[in-house]
DNA sequence: ACGTTAATGCAAGCGGTTATCAAATCGGCG
DNA sequence: CGCCGATTTGATAACCGCTTGCATTAACGT
């Protein structure tokens, strides 16, 4: 379903907004949730989920679909990669040079109208290395795409 | 919750492994149920998820996934990248040579263990950008990842 | 301030996937 | 080859993340 642009800005957008800021834990919806619930009590999920569709849509933040548990939310507009620790889930922001460089105009030749393009690189992250003999994954290890 | 390996090799597991060689269209699960179910009549969708999770265990399959839809399912197990039409929701398997020359190893350097990369690519395949101005999207235009 | 009408909160609903469990079936063994 | 225990299946309910319908609340142009 269609959905009709924003004309308002409520309180619930603004603290939606603001729970993003600065964050680089890419969070789950659930998680923006339980931040901005502290400031306004009565916000519901439902509220939370058509604020981030509405900043996604003017482009305020991305959606990113990283893993099968659901939609996760990043502030950072801007193009960059993530790695994905399958132990304990971690999303981490990758900045490589070399990944810009990828060359699609093979498929614009092609005829194909390219508009973006996510690399996701999945294994283990430090902490997960350090311990990884001494501890069970933390999550239902995370098949990935 | 950990799954069992599997012991036993039923018709079920078969037809639903052959459902999915050579085809290059990145199915969803219902449709390879409504393939399946042609030739076993008294499969159940169950069934099929099951034996689908069971041949990505070993790795004779892989998942995808690549939108808010749910999860596809691909034969080719070798490395390669997708594109995805937001317009028509078909994916296409890429196989870019200079994608394959992304340099991971400033994640090595910082202790983080690499075991797989994904490249996705949205935008418009060709079929689409021919018809773009005379119909609209096949598919609720797919918020991509 | 007022009124229009968008946005919210709540709860029900939805779609993909997974769990439950009795019944069917696989396959090793006699 | 047929038996029997263990695995897998089929049917269905449950689950989980997310969305939607609807009555109520609240933006914001006037």
């Amino acid at each position: 379903m269609r959905r009709a642009a924003r004309k308002r800005t409520t309180r619930q957008l603004e603290e939606v907004f603001k729970a993003l800021q600065g964050d680089h834990t890419h969070p789950f919806a659930h998680e923006i949730y339980r931040r901005v619930h502290k400031k306004l009590r009565r916000i519901s999920l439902a509220t939370v989920y058509r604020n981030l569709h509405n900043l996604v849509e003017e482009g305020k933040i991305r959606t990113l679909l990283l893993d099968e548990q659901g939609a996760r939310f990043d502030p950072e507009t801007s193009q960059h990669d993530h790695f994905v620790c399958v132990r304990c889930g971690r999303v981490v922001d990758l900045f490589l040079r070399q990944a810009r460089r990828i060359d699609l105009s093979p498929l614009a030749k092609q005829g194909y109208v390219v508009t973006t393009h996510n690399l996701t690189v999945h294994g283990t992250c430090q902490a997960c290395v350090a311990r990884r003999r001494t501890s069970k994954p933390q999550r239902p290890a995370a098949r990935k795409a």
